[in-house]
DNA sequence: AAATAAACAGAAATAATTTCTATTTAGGAG
DNA sequence: CTCCTAAATAGAAATTATTTCTGTTTATTT
């Protein structure tokens, strides 16, 4: 329920739009990370007239402005969700593997400056699923 | 130029061919790694007939073998090498940014039965990137 | 209100990967 | 060695996610 993402929208280079407002309120009233199909199939019944490509570039945007994240998922196919630490610096997810709901991994120092048999360590990106609180249940 | 990944194909539950053979062989004295395409490229030089979707198998099902490893790099496409660790356990890849090659962080105990903002981690996958010993000299 | 730049739709193209069917090949049994 | 069966394969076609392109609309600045 907090703004933190439409605020980032509004601080953010790209524009307010109400597509982009929108894209974020679907997010926070579903649960987990979405393809962009799914996002399109509910733009489509707030706007009349909204393509897919459209969608395929917000959510990019949105992913660079900081305000969604891109998760790996099995397949060959993308999916989103909004950064719970919108904002912040450098970080990693966790994605549900049963609801999808995405976590948080705040700070991360493991391979800063490292080197690993002979290679220096010059970038890394890691992806964790797990079970969520609700989940486990 | 050492033997560990034929020894491997032999012992795996797919079948010894001579295109698997062609596929590690074409690994093993290029560096780096490559993408579907880039091997068949080089499979037809070998094989009078020879089909992409048979390359996509092959690749796919000798990643399964513990032979070679997928790793994921910018872009929609898929690559593969030869992997350094061949028959171990879990472990994970760093891929050098300017050649391409394959190196290999052998244990890895970071994520093993914790949480992380109360998601209980159940799985991990991690991409590293960086500068081979070669490449940094 | 006019100008400028960004966002967008819709159609079409692209590129990677997969599916399907018929044919070939490898490894085991006799 | 020869036959048998299962696995491997080619080649064509289909699928699918994503991207590109062009003309129009919308938001922001002046
Ligand atoms: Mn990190
Ligand atoms: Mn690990
Ligand atoms: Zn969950
Ligand atoms: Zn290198």
């Amino acid at each position: 329920m907090s703004k933190i993402h439409f605020d980032r929208l509004a601080a953010s280079a790209i524009k307010d739009t109400p597509r982009r407002r929108a894209i974020i309120s679907f997010f926070e009233k579903s649960t987990g990370a979405k393809d962009p199909e799914t996002v399109w199939e509910h733009l489509k019944t707030k706007f009349r007239r909204c393509g897919l490509p459209g969608v395929y570039r917000n959510l990019e945007q949105m992913v660079n402005a900081g305000i969604l994240v891109r998760v790996q998922r099995e397949g060959r196919k993308r999916y989103y969700g909004l950064c719970p630490g919108c904002g912040h610096m450098h970080h990693h997810h966790i994605v549900c593997v049963k609801c999808g709901k995405i976590g948080e991994m705040p700070e991360c120092t493991l391979f800063k400056g490292r080197t690993l048999g002979g290679f220096k360590i010059v970038d890394h990106f890691i992806q964790l699923s797990g079970i969520c609180p609700e989940c486990g249940k």
